[in-house]
DNA sequence: GCTGATATATCCGTAAGAGATATATCAGCC
DNA sequence: GGCTGATATATCTCTTACGGATATATCAGC
């Protein structure tokens, strides 16, 4: 069993993004699943947070905007498998060190919940 | 087998924190282990966090004095257990809001960190 | 007494987040 | 066609949290 990047060395400015902001975890982690645009990666946060976590336009936008200079998510063509094509939309999708720096976050978060979990501070299931 | 809050109701002020912030979430993580003194605190976090989170006292004791407002957490009386007395120390502990309020947010990253392994985005071990 | 780690505290510049507003497009309905 | 509401992006500003520097003092070891 292979997996696409193991202890992928990452630029020290990207590493000094870790621990990843919630709304920078979401964004990158939504993207993970595929190819989306701004509003359904808003949608999609809300989604995989089970609700706890609401992005507003402002912290979308900014976000989108500061991946994109950090390299971490970049501009995409319309996918060909769009159904309903809207013209406003833009797409985006995560680069090789966006895929790597949030594999390192979920490194960090599962090493937390094992911990946690040692500790009884969460229930088995 | 049981636990000590099973779907807990927390006040809405303190629900709209979450996802917790990073100093929040290893700040209260920390204590959950046990009480410490602020120092202790700091270094306890980078601990954790396997050195990917390290807390500078501008952080560490603002963070301190937000959960001390929220009620997240107190100061406490040295531990009897203590070994070698340090004047200086002052000592905090977790509230049952605050153990509360990090039990929700290690549920919100267990599932996050078990969604992100069905999308093979983490290795098996 | 000297040094360096420990310990708390405060200050201030910066970065991120949150909400409001604006504008436009699209789908459904009457 | 015209209305409505959800979709979609963009920008602006206020506020908050973070981060680093500085300060002061205590403690342990040499």
């Amino acid at each position: 069993m292979s997996f696409s990047s193991t202890a992928n060395q990452l630029p020290d400015d990207l590493l000094r993004l870790l621990p990843l902001t919630p709304a920078v975890f979401y964004t990158l982690f939504s993207l993970a699943e595929g190819d989306r645009h701004g509003y359904a990666i808003m949608q999609q946060a809300r989604l995989l947070s089970s609700g706890s976590f609401r992005m507003g336009p402002g912290t979308l936008y900014s976000t989108i905007q500061r991946l994109m200079d950090f390299a971490l998510i970049e501009e995409t063509p319309e996918p060909a498998a769009t159904q309903d094509p809207d013209s406003r939309r833009r797409y985006y999708r995560l680069t090789r060190n966006g895929r790597t720096l949030l594999e390192h976050d979920l490194r960090r978060m599962r090493s937390a919940v094992r911990l946690a979990h040692d500790l009884n501070l969460v229930p088995e299931n």
